[in-house]
DNA sequence: ACCTGAACACCGTTCAAGT
DNA sequence: ACCTGAACACCGTTCAAGT
C-alpha cells in the first residue's frame, strides 16, 4: 500500500504532508466512524488502516493492539456523555432520571459500539465526570457513600443491559421473528402467565415504556433506601 | 483430518462407530465446554471440529453457521436455569429475589459465555420457563400485565449487566489496575464526590454487596408500583 | 520517530467430492 | 445422509526493513 510521495519544499524538507500525521486520536475517531458506519465486526486493523490511507501496521505504533483500541473506543463513547445542568429546585429523583436519559442518549449515539462498552466496568476514568455528577445527586438524596457507589453501578448496568438487548433486537429482526413470535404458539397450560401477559399487554408498549418503567422502579427503590444502612431495606 | 475406519461386523455392516454420530446437541455441548475451558475467543469452528474429532466443516451440516452456534449456546445456558420451588408463605419480594439469585447462579456457571448471552433479548424461547415463573410472582404482587413484562426485562437486564461487568473485571485485572486505582490520584476539586465515596465506602463492600443493593432497590421499586397504572409511580 | 511490507498462524464459509 | 478437504477471502500480530 503505497502513499504518494510527500510534497517537498525549496530546501528539500517536506512542506506539508499529503495526509495528516497519524495519531492515537485520529485512529480512534476513524475507528468509531467505521464502527458507526459498518458495525462492530467491520472494525479490523486492516480496514482501519485502509480508511486512514495508511499501512495497517502503522496503527501498532500508536496503539498497542486491538484490545487497547477497544478500550479507547469505549473511552471515546463515554467521553461524549454530557449531563444536563443540575436544574435547581428539582428533586434528586428527577435529576437522576435526567442524568440517566442523558447517559442513554450518549450510548445510543453509537449503538454498534454497545457490546464493547457493556463488557467493561461502568466506573472508568473516561466516565468519571458523569459518575461524579450522579454521586452528587445520590448523596444529596440521603444515601451513604457505599450505597451511592452501588447505586451508580446499578443504574449503569440497567441502562447498558437494556440498551444492549434493544439494539441487538433491532439489528437482527430475523432472530426476533424466530424467537419471539413463537410465544403465541406455546402450550397454554404450561405457560399461562406468558399467555396472559402477551395477550393483555397492549402492543403500543415498546422499548421506551419498558425502559422508563425499569428506570423509575430502580430510582424509586434506590432513593427509598436513603438513611437506612442495612442492605435489604424492605419492611 | 482422517478418522479411523469404522469397526465392521460379521455381515459387513458397521457394528458401532468409533465415535458417536455428530448431532446438534453434541456440537453445542462441546462448544459450551470449549468456551468454559478456554474462553469465548477460543470458540472457532476449527477448534470445535478438532475437539469433536471431526472435520470442522462437518459442523455446518448440523448448524447453519457461527451465529446459529451462538444462539444455541445461549439457549443451552438459559436452559440450565432452575428456579427454586415457589416456597409457599413467603412474600412476592422474597420469591422474586430467590428467582433472581437462581438466575444469577445459572449465568455464573458459564461466565465466559456471558457476552453472548447479554447481547440477546432476555425473553427467548430457551428462557421461557424462568420468565413464566417470574411473571407469576409479579402478577401475584399486583402488577398489571404490561408492568410485569417490563419488570422481567428490567430484572434480567440488571442481572446480566452486573454480571457482565463483574466477570470482565475479574478476567482482566490489569485493566482494573490501569483504570480504577487511578481514581485516588484525581483532581480533588474536580471530583469531590468520587473522593468522598472512595474514601468512606468500606473496602469490604464488593460485588455481592453491590448486586444485592441494586437488586433490592429494583424489586422494591417494582413492587411499590403495584396497582398504579401510570408509569412514573413516585409521589 | 514513524511508517512499510512480507510473513505467520490463524479465522468463517463455499463448494465439489467422497462414502 | 453425512462427512471430507481443498480453496477463498479474510483476520491479528511479529519483525526486519525502510525513510
Amino acid at each position: 500500500m503505497k502513499r504518494s510521495r510527500p510534497v517537498v519544499g525549496e530546501r528539500g524538507r517536506p512542506v506539508r504532508r499529503a495526509t495528516l500525521p497519524l495519531s492515537r486520536d485520529r485512529i480512534v475517531r476513524a475507528a468509531l466512524e467505521l464502527v458507526d458506519r459498518e458495525g462492530l465486526p467491520a472494525l479490523s486493523m486492516r480496514k482501519l488502516g485502509a480508511s486512514l490511507r495508511v499501512d495497517p501496521m502503522a496503527i501498532y505504533y500508536h496503539v498497542p493492539g486491538k484490545a487497547a483500541l477497544y478500550d479507547a473506543l469505549v473511552e471515546a463513547v463515554m467521553g461524549e456523555i454530557s449531563l444536563p445542568a443540575p436544574g435547581a429546585g428539582t428533586s434528586p429523583f428527577e435529576r437522576l432520571k435526567e442524568a440517566a436519559y442523558a447517559y442513554k442518549a450518549a450510548l445510543l449515539a453509537h449503538p454498534n459500539a454497545l457490546p464493547v462498552v457493556a463488557a467493561r466496568p461502568v466506573r472508568t476514568v473516561g466516565a468519571l465526570r458523569p459518575v461524579e455528577v450522579m454521586l452528587g445527586f445520590l448523596l444529596e438524596g440521603g444515601l451513604s457513600p457505599a450505597q451511592a457507589f452501588a447505586a451508580v453501578d446499578a443504574c449503569g448496568h440497567f441502562i447498558l443491559g437494556s440498551l444492549q438487548a434493544y439494539v441487538a433486537h433491532l439489528t437482527n429482526s430475523e432472530v426476533h421473528a424466530h424467537e419471539e413470535l413463537q410465544l403465541e404458539s406455546l402450550p397454554r397450560e404450561e405457560f399461562p402467565h406468558v399467555h396472559e401477559v402477551v395477550e393483555n399487554a397492549a402492543e403500543e408498549y415498546g422499548f421506551e415504556y419498558w425502559f422508563e418503567f425499569g428506570l423509575d422502579a430502580l430510582l424509586r427503590g434506590i432513593l427509598s433506601n436513603a438513611g437506612k444502612e442495612s442492605i435489604a431495606g424492605h419492611e
